[in-house]
DNA sequence: GATGAATGAGCGTTCATTCAT
DNA sequence: GATGAATGAACGCTCATTCAT
């Protein structure tokens, strides 16, 4: 693994156990078992850090969406698969969900808007999805860009309260649970 | 206007604009007018200062619930009460919204599980609701302690976003969609 | 009681179990049952109050030996009736000689020599005696002045370790013990 | 030199001329040419570099009587050994002498007792030689865990005032006057 | 005189960041 | 690149002192 990301890694454990603020750099190397200098070698700031794992997770999604347009699926069911797709991720990877949703809080400027290149957060990748959707009827006509950040954070801390509520074994139950919630919610 | 709740006004106020982490003692105090000894008698720390935030808005939902239930209304229109009462007081305190919603990331272990007296939290409160509307028939058969904190996360988190989103305007309308969203996301 | 000395004895109980920079003049207003703008009447400062003990004691001592002068007993005897003495006080204030000899560490300059009067302090009166003493052939030939000190130094850090040690019941035995070593350890 | 002595010994100096609650950490910094944060590296707190500062010097004598009892001195010899040692390092150090006396107050408690090994301090090794002295029948018959401390005591408190009333020229006369009042005082 | 809420200078401590090795 | 000792700006908190009532 590249000494990037296994700075990464220690670091959302390390977050995630401790929340981004209390968290001491130097816990973070020692967990990754390199100096404090050479984190400073790979990230410019602990800030930096912070908005990599924000970025990786995203570039992440993306990718995966990317290549889920390819094929022809109708947008309702994109969006379903999406919100599968990070469930399944946060699952795996109960620390990560923990920072995405605490230290998400006020992402929506820092953390998507605030992303260099121009490629569009996933928030904006729901609002085409619902705005296509809408245009073909099968949804109600609800306001698209507020839904698109609604559905992005209700699954994001569903996801993490399963984790906190220690709900592991519900997981699966609740995640087709909070996909009909959703699509009842929206759909005609 | 007590001297404790002013201090909690202008926490509020800044920390909305600067997050707790960078908010100083010192602003808090430079914004109340009072000199920062002063915050120190009416908080044993920074840290209090949040706590009694979250604390207040718990206190004055929880004395809005209580004068609720004494009128005989049925479950799911209650849940449509307090949402809207929840969102008519994040629109009034937009500086609240972005608090509680940035600082309140892990809320449900710390701020309200951590609730000293044995008064229930807001989740809790829509947990019962839900319950007595499924057994009602009102509602499918879905996981109802989870879609308590579902529902009271959508809530507020929607209520911060229209705010950063500049979308005041579109408020109640978007207030209006949401509570449909989630009626229909859940009943029969 | 009038209400200087009120204060001074809630004082020195306070500072004899916290130490002087560990004690708030809060607590000792707390201790006084008073509030604490009224030690700044009595007070001019914190520091003040210590040295208000300091020349309390300091000034009955002196009292008790300008009385002793009248009498024409010997200069060793003297000093030995003065040790009694300021045993004898001691060992009805714990208090007093736990702050005597914890806080008066570098008394010398800061207690003694800064007294403002010219009434000299304990160690000066032993050292006239132990003069006189000299003269009359009763003691060694010793440096007087720095064994007026260490005798005065001995009599308190004795009277004080005993307390600490939890020997109050040997304390007349302790004491008889103390000055024949002291008279031992002078005397031709 | 080690940099932990480096900040004990400038620590030494300033406590010296302030006192320890005046003595800013900053300030031990500037004296030894290194950063506030440096000084957090070697000690954990204010405190524990007066802590160490006792417990170096502790060190140091505990080690020297170790040296000592090998031979076979009797104890009462070996008592003045041991004065004579501490009152040369005393003199060599003018400021140790002043932070031992002035910062030792209520040492008995805090800084002997609390050693965290069970090396016994200064007073109790005086206490055993007395104990063996009584039983050869050298000294009278004295309360010897009194007596050990009352010697302790008068040692470190002539040593600091030998420098406190500027009498370095005649340190070693009254040195000699100090063990012989001592011995005289405890003899049979 | 008595009160005690308010003050704010001051200090201990932390920790992100640097840089000589 | 890797190290980790050193740095020092920054901040939370304290508490002696004041003064309007």
């Amino acid at each position: 693994m590249n000494k990037k990301d296994l700075i990464r890694l220690s670091a959302t454990k390390i977050i995630a156990e401790e929340g981004f603020y209390r968290t001491k750099v130097q816990a973070i190397a020692d967990d990754a078992e390199i100096a404090v200098g050479t984190v400073y070698i790979y990230f410019k700031s602990k800030d930096d850090i912070l908005d990599y794992i924000f970025e990786s997770q995203h570039t992440k999604i993306v990718e995966y969406i990317e290549e889920l347009e390819k094929t022809k699926i109708p947008p309702l069911e994109m969006i379903k698969k999406i919100l599968k797709y990070h469930f399944k991720e946060l699952k795996n990877n109960p620390d990560l969900a923990k920072v995405l949703s605490q230290e998400g809080g006020g992402s929506i400027e820092n953390k998507l808007n605030g992303m260099k290149d121009d490629s569009f957060g996933v928030p904006e990748i729901f609002h085409r999805m619902l705005d296509e959707s809408k245009k073909k009827g099968e949804i109600r006509d609800i306001d698209t860009e507020i839904f698109a950040s609604v559905i992005f954070f209700v699954g994001r801390e569903t996801a993490y309260m399963l984790q906190v509520k220690g709900k592991g074994d519900r997981y699966y139950t609740a995640f087709e649970e909070l996909v009909t919630f959703i699509i009842n919610g929206i759909k005609k």
